[in-house]
Formats: C-alpha cells, structure tokens, sequence
DNA sequence: GACCTGAGTTCCGTAAGGGAACCCCAATGG
DNA sequence: CCATTGGGGTTCCCTTACGGAACTCAGGTC
C-alpha cells in the first residue's frame, strides 16, 4: 500500500485513490458488482493473500463502499455494494471502456454490456452533464474550485 | 507494484490496472494531463521518491501513455500525453465526479471544468454509446464477450 | 576552469504483499 | 454428545517494493 497519504491532497483524484488506490481494491470492487460476493470466492476468484483481502474489505466498508452482512446463522458474511460504492463502478466501467479498446487485441473485450434501456450491447460514453456533448480531456479547461487549497 | 501479474487476467479493469494501477500513476497521469510534465516539478508537486518516479515514467512510457521527448539541447525531457494516454484521462474525470461528490465535502470541489462546447462549469456524465440514455451499473447486464477465458 | 541545473541512479532502512499454517465458531452426523 | 466440516478470518515469516538522502552525469553559463 501507498506509504504517502493521498488522503490530504486537495484533489478529487488522491482522495478517490486513498479509498481504491490500493493494489486488488477494484477488482474487489469489480467482483462484489459482478455477484462474487464472499470471502472465499474473492480469495480463490481474485488469487489474493487471505490478509490482504481482509485488510482491503475492512477498508471498503469502513469507507461505506461495501456493506458486510450475515447471510446465515452461523458466522457467515457476504459483502455488498451500497450506494456510494455502486457510483463507484462508474470508474470501472470506464477503465473497461478504455482497455476494451486498448488493450483487449484480437480476441475482443472479455465482457459485454446490455443495457436495459436500449437493449442493445453498448459501451459508455462521456458527455457533459449540462449540454449533452462529449466531454473528454481535449474538451475541457481545468479552473481551481471553492476547495482549492491556498 | 503489486506482486501479483494482472496483465495476464481476462478482464479489462485488470489489465488498465496493469498500466496504471500502481501507486502514483493516476497521479503522474493527472499532473501532466494538468501540465506538469517534467522530472523536477513532478517530484516535486507529488513529493514521491525520485527513485520510484523514474520507475513509473518509464512504465507509461512503454506502454504508449506518455511520450518523453527534449525540450532544450542539454539532456531536459518533458513528459506529454499520447492519444491513448488522452484516452485514459478519462477514467480520471470520472474519479474527479465521484470524489467531488462523495468526499469534497463543505468546502466543495478542488478544481472545476469548464466546457468548451457549452461554456459552463459541468461534470461528466456517463451515457449508452448506441441510444444516449443513462448507463452506470444498475442499467446494464454483464455477458460474457469474445475474448472471454474458457 | 568552477559552478549550476535538470534528470536521473544508488544505497539503505522500513513497511507492505505473498503464502502457508493455524484458529474460531456454529451446524451437522454418527 | 463428541468429532467433523467449512466459511471466515489471524498469525507468522520471508521477500519485495517504497521513502529518502546522497551521489552521478552531461551540457551550459560565468
């Protein structure tokens, strides 16, 4: 894990970064969206150490991304995105988006999406919440905001 | 960074991880897509060692995010986004939306954007590539694609 | 020729990840 | 009613990677 703490940094990027930042923490977010959902199926799924698994689940549901409850009367718990942690899959399905078409080669994307909506297999695209048009890096200007540091 | 190999998985958020899923990567991305794009400011707006910096630029460099070219006789390098690395920008627009709202807090967000297209401060909003309705996680089904393993 | 500056490299101490073994608890089951 | 099973973790040791400071190198400048 990240010895500097991005905690503090005035910027959105660190301070997401200090919640999935860390090595294995959004394949765990990935598994938890896509149903894989307890400890031994993200252990054997992911090929993860057993303690640093349970290092980044405390630290997901301390930072409220994903719940832990009980599924059973024994001491069984499965792990569930809330609200705040299934906004965060916005970032996921982008970085699919993104490796789809980068990285994914000849043999195509592992995974599709169907989007209920339309029904059709799609992929997201990044427009500007006020107009409606694209809005990637090339079609922006940054300007400090209100929390700015000094 | 991390010790185990994502870039072998079927799964495009592990292989973009690959490429930018160490610690500090995003971060030297965000800086030079914001212009910060030689050695001495990058150390020093990020305070990351020197040693694992180089590591880094070196990594983006040879996966085609970042090109590193002289900017003067002496041996000066600058560091300046490729297409593809443009392209990956977007995954940080999308962490800035999610950790203005979830973890800005009071004193609000520390950079804003201005589009071009509209003129207005906006955020990004993820959208159906093929019918231009609303697309985050509770909108679609995962299917299995092509380049699917076994 | 001495000095400066940007861009790294080297070295050491510490902290984090990997892996295997171990532990705890509730529900069977013989 | 004691032994077993199986999920969900802990504990331990080993290795690797980060942080930080010191050092190097090459071209320009005074």
């Amino acid at each position: 894990m990240q010895r500097t703490d991005f905690h503090e940094m005035a910027c959105s990027i660190a301070r997401t970064l200090d919640v999935v930042g860390e090595p294995w923490s959004p394949l765990i977010l990935r598994d938890v969206w896509a149903g894989i959902s307890r400890f031994e199926q993200l252990q054997a799924d992911l090929g993860i150490s057993r303690k640093v698994l349970t290092e980044r689940l405390n630290h997901l549901v301390e930072r409220g991304i994903i719940d832990r409850r009980p599924y059973d009367r024994r001491p069984r718990y499965e792990y569930v995105l809330t609200d705040k942690g299934t906004e965060l899959v916005d970032v996921l399905m982008v970085m699919v988006g993104w490796g789809d078409k980068w990285l994914a080669g000849a043999a195509g994307p592992p995974v599709l999406y169907r989007h209920h909506a339309c029904g059709q297999f799609s992929n997201v695209d990044l427009r500007c919440a006020r107009c409606g048009e694209p809005m990637h890096a090339r079609d922006i200007d940054l300007v400090p905001g209100p929390g700015a540091g000094a």
